[in-house]
DNA sequence: GACAAATAATCTGTGGGACAGACATTCTTG
DNA sequence: CAAGAATGTCTGTCCCACAGATTATTTGTC
């Protein structure tokens, strides 16, 4: 397989942005998804978890916006995570279409096992850049994504981080 | 559709790492594949071209490994790129297995044209960033991305970025 | 209050892409 | 030379994302 390290044949500085942005995220996901184990859909199924765990419960519509996914694929992620005893639909008092998608004890019981596999998962991830840096970088990824969003709202490009 | 400015009702400070870096790549990959319009493989197929641009060929492999995708999956996007006539397959003539990629002057031709949109449109994802701090997240994406790459190769943990 | 339009969740069907596995060819190593 | 590995390709399968229609409920308008 040739050391990677010895002759890596300079890629040509190939690695600008898009191709940082991807295996970042790829990277991420790798630590994620391995941290986090037999959850039902992986670390989509995390995230949904987490924000099914907040004081504040949403309904499917808002956790869909929120993930990037689209409506109906919702069902089934619920679905999945209520089969397993993490989440319930809880109907919404003030509005009978819409349930609101809520953590089971058993859900948050395992929500903070996961947690802890995540963090330690992504402070392995993250450990060559000092804690300062950790944050620097969490603040400038903030301040695109923020500005990603806009386009999203104005021309609802459904990116599916499909497509490396 | 409410004020998505007045009432985000504090979602509870969930932008973290794995949200942001989901985020970010997917703003990222929207503007590319807007920018890239209808080339056969969208931002996927940007980035074969451009690995097809450079002074020296890969193979099939190489690229698949460097883009993270299946072998497979190289067989039909260099196939779609070659039938629009922007790459080519050259036997490599030190090794009659492998084909390299390389692109045709037409590829050259587009891939500049490309390039332009291209990098317009990361620039206005980044509008809000100084060259600086743009330079910076740059700086801090690859000691991420290379701290995941010897994840990969160590366990290769194939993670295909479909997860949210 | 009655009606139309919009919204939330769901179900069905369909298409495409990812992946495993097998195969032919060629290189490498013993 | 023989055995194993690597490259590119093909086949088949499976899963997932998306469009469309459906039901129930809310909101807006007159």
């Amino acid at each position: 397989m040739a050391e990677e390290t010895a002759a890596p044949a300079r890629t040509g500085e190939q690695e600008d942005l898009s191709w940082l942005l991807a295996n970042a995220f790829r990277a991420h996901l790798g630590v994620l998804r391995q941290a986090v184990g037999d959850l039902p859909h992986g670390a989509r199924g995390f995230s949904a978890l987490r924000m099914a765990a907040e004081p504040v419960p949403r309904n499917q519509a808002e956790l869909a916006k929120f993930l990037g996914l689209d409506r109906t694929v919702m069902v089934y992620l619920v679905d999945d995570l209520e089969k397993a005893g993490l989440v319930e639909r809880v109907p919404d008092p003030s509005d009978r279409r819409s349930k609101l998608i809520r953590a089971t004890p058993a859900g948050v019981a395992r929500l903070c096992e996961l947690r802890r596999a995540t963090e330690a998962a992504e402070a392995e991830l993250l450990s060559d850049l000092s804690p300062a840096e950790a944050e620097l970088l969490h603040s400038l990824l903030r301040r695109v994504a923020a500005r990603g969003a806009r386009y999203d709202q104005a021309h609802d490009c459904q990116a599916d981080a499909n497509e490396c």
